[in-house]
DNA sequence: AAAGATTTGTCCGTATGTATG
DNA sequence: ACATACATACGGACAAATCTT
């Protein structure tokens, strides 16, 4: 199948990592599914074309992250995992999203604070450059694991104090409800994605693989006033979004 | 700023590969927007805790890639790229998405092929397990860039031969009209991220950055019934999906 | 116009890490 | 465990191009 190409020598990264790589992706395509277990070092040395030792370090390394486990004399099984489907539409809500996939859910304020909104911001949230708007910074996570970590940008003066609401009800919607905001609704959700920087990779707890959805979404209440817009990162291999386009 | 974290040595991936990547990051974040050009190597050194020789070597790779140029005497200029916005909702087609963004759009047939559906294949468009299902590999270009990299999975019979007519029309909305399907509708879209692989890599001309968003997206005839089930690889550095969710 | 400062380009050598057999 | 080859990273010195004073 992927046998594709060979190892690139020249790319920076050490040849165990790109077989660690192509290792990991493998298993997320369901190539090993049919015996739940990886093949053997020697014939997996053999398809890339490299030394078995190169192979046991990458290996040694996915085990490491939790991905594998290394029975002697049987063989190097897989730990299974499989990715949560988060729903983006006009009514997107962390915890609802999650319902019958994950026990539990929770949001964690990591910090806030209050300053003047940039360009970008102050464009989607219809403000002046320059506006005061408060930060929240927060990491959500279902079943105790990291999902997504975001920046939550709010007007000034009329959230003043949400930080301290977001902490104590553990809910955006509750957070806002107590400023007067009963509902709100996702008004558009730009997504890409990208390498998370080492920082990033810390919070949200990524082991070998560091790619992230960034997503910049803008809330708005039932009037169509801006509320909230964020900025999240999640973790690629822990969740997939679904954009739902429902008949007119 | 982002001097965040000092260089892991012990990842697998070369010091100025990292180095790469956080410069890379820091473009995209705006950080370097005032001046439009990087800091000066040796002051780059001095913060990421090397020597100017390996932040070199990162640059070097950056400019090779073209986001960067280097201009002896005066510094290092980035190379402006604007990332390409597609809009996915109830009616996504590739080329309309992209008017006014890009020049001219074109799409490519890589490969053609004819076989039993697969379990996840066969559930997506209604048909029994092992069902003849046509498969089409297939690149989009905008302006000669490479944009995705797509497999489309189509009914056996009713689409036999769409390949040619895809190959003739450059159009996959012109060529399913040619089997008397008019209009189609985007049902369901679900989109993750990973790294390509070396042979994705290679199609999709990703230079440095082999970050990939990964859609599989379901469209329905008129009816509601299944007509084309798409796997597709979005360059993640040249693309964003939007969603739109206007008011009901 | 000239001098000096700044910044990238190139050369040398050496030590360490990675991969192979 | 050993030997070998190559990529990576560091350190220093100087040249070449550009900008500032």
């Amino acid at each position: 199948m992927d046998s594709g190409f060979s190892i690139d020598r020249r790319s920076g990264v050490a040849a165990w990592k790109q077989i660690a790589d192509r290792i990991s992706r493998a298993i997320d395509a369901g190539d090993y599914d049919a015996t739940g277990m990886v093949p053997p070092e020697t014939q997996l040395a053999e398809s890339f074309g490299v030394n078995r030792h190169t192979v046991r370090s990458a290996i040694a390394a996915l085990a490491e992250d939790g991905l594998l486990r290394r029975v002697q004399g049987r063989g190097t099984l897989i730990e299974k995992r499989e990715r949560l489907v988060y729903p983006v539409g006009r009514r997107t809500r962390f915890s609802e999203g999650l319902v019958g996939q994950a026990g539990e859910t929770d949001i964690r304020l990591l910090h806030e604070s209050e300053g003047p909104a940039s360009v970008a911001v102050a464009a989607a949230l219809g403000l002046t450059p320059g506006a005061s708007v408060i930060q929240l910074n927060t990491l959500s996570l279902a079943d105790g694991i990291p999902i997504s970590l975001a920046v939550h940008y709010l007007e000034g003066g009329r959230f003043s104090g949400i930080g301290s609401r977001l902490s104590a009800s553990r809910s955006i919607t509750r957070a806002l409800s107590e400023f007067g905001v009963e509902d709100y609704v996702r008004v558009s959700t730009e997504v890409t994605a990208r390498l998370a920087s080492p920082a990033e990779s810390e919070q949200l707890s990524l082991g070998g693989n560091p790619v992230v959805l960034e997503t910049a979404a803008l809330n708005a209440d039932s009037e169509g006033r801006p509320v909230q817009y964020s900025r999240t990162l999640f973790a690629a291999d822990r969740i997939a979004l679904r954009l739902d386009t429902p008949g007119k």
